[in-house]
DNA sequence: ACTCCATTGCACACCGCTGTGCAATGATGG
DNA sequence: CCATCATTGCACAGCGGTGTGCAATGGAGT
């Protein structure tokens, strides 16, 4: 039975409620507080120290939880026979209905956080950097950036056109996916096929 | 005469010397306090506030400043009748070795200042969309995105090269040309063409 | 009905940053 | 040499966010 009020839920239940709150929080403003966190969870703030003892607790929490999911569609998509270039049209395609949610990673590298989120996202980085450079092995992706820099640079562009209004909606995904690949250096006439599913 | 103490400057000197100073350290970490700025330019926080009344005031300034100087070049580089492409080229030549000095307006449009630096922005909005819209009519950009998305997006794509450690040095330059052509739809070959300096 | 326990609603101290006031200092320019 | 004036050094009040303590509240499961 659904209850109004927030007293009678579960530990997990409110615990799961104020870290996907955090990530849109957060995520629009990197430096809101905790009572920010709280009110938006429908919560009081001090409920949430009782849940994270500390705002960087609270951050980390959400950093692992957010790196461990998109890690999870990263090695669900990534393959090493498969095509750098199919890859990742669908890697953008499963994070794009999500990009608000994951926000908060990009807020979070630069800010009062240095190393903490840097070692952090070191997995995304490394996979994301390991398919890029395979693509160029095989002539998929240029060559006109180093494969860390520019699966970083493909990576913060998808978030870009995100922010720039075109969140969510199918069309935005088809735009960030041809975008995301012709900044990789896939041909026009590709990447326009491939994000419309031929192979 | 070179004075190492700060006492006898004159009044424009400290005034430029806490504005450069505060344009690097705010690049770097926009919650940097009028502390960080004062010691970073090697004066006394009460300084600071002798010739800004407010942090806010420093960095609207500040804004203004930059914003001027990157109004300036663009409409130096940026005439009617001159090819997008070439445009954006020297754009990008132009901007580079200035990428740090820059950066702060990145950081700041996402930032407790909302409207403020929206509207202190949107000259350089207005003038990038336009050009993009031209390089799209003529059939030198391409469409997967309305200009006034992909010229933030090219635009942000620039600094977001700078930022993964290229800023600065020659090749970054050519790599970011050469990036930022592709993602606005250039041809692989013509892009490398026009950031080697052929017509 | 009764017990558990998450949540609540205060209370508080602490900290860092902002912005101000004022007297002392010392380089600069006449 | 002297007056000017930017700079300095300190003191202070205020504000907002953090983190803690504790008693009261009211669902939930038994």
């Amino acid at each position: 039975m659904q209850t109004e009020s927030a007293r009678g839920r579960s530990v997990n239940e409110t615990r799961n409620r104020i870290l996907d709150v955090a990530l849109d929080v957060l995520g629009r403003n990197p430096d809101a507080g905790m009572g920010d966190i709280a009110s938006s969870a429908g919560v009081v703030r001090r409920t949430v120290y009782g849940h994270f003892p500390t705002r960087t607790d609270l951050v980390r929490t959400l950093a692992q939880r957010a790196v461990g999911e998109i890690v999870a569609v990263l090695t669900e998509v990534d393959a090493p026979e498969r095509a750098a270039e199919a890859v990742w049209v669908d890697f953008v395609a499963r994070m794009w209905p999500l990009m608000r949610r994951y926000r908060v990673l990009l807020a979070l590298r630069r800010g009062e956080y240095g190393e903490e989120i840097h070692t952090l996202l070191e997995p995304v980085d490394t996979i994301l950097a390991g398919l890029v450079q395979r693509g160029q092995d095989r002539g998929d992706f240029g060559r006109h950036l180093p494969a860390g820099v520019l699966s970083q640079v493909a990576y913060a562009t998808v978030f870009s056109i995100a922010d720039n209004g075109l969140a969510g909606g199918a069309p935005g995904a088809r735009a960030a996916t041809i975008t995301s690949l012709l900044l990789l250096g896939v041909p026009e006439a590709r990447a326009t096929a491939l994000a419309d599913g031929q192979p």
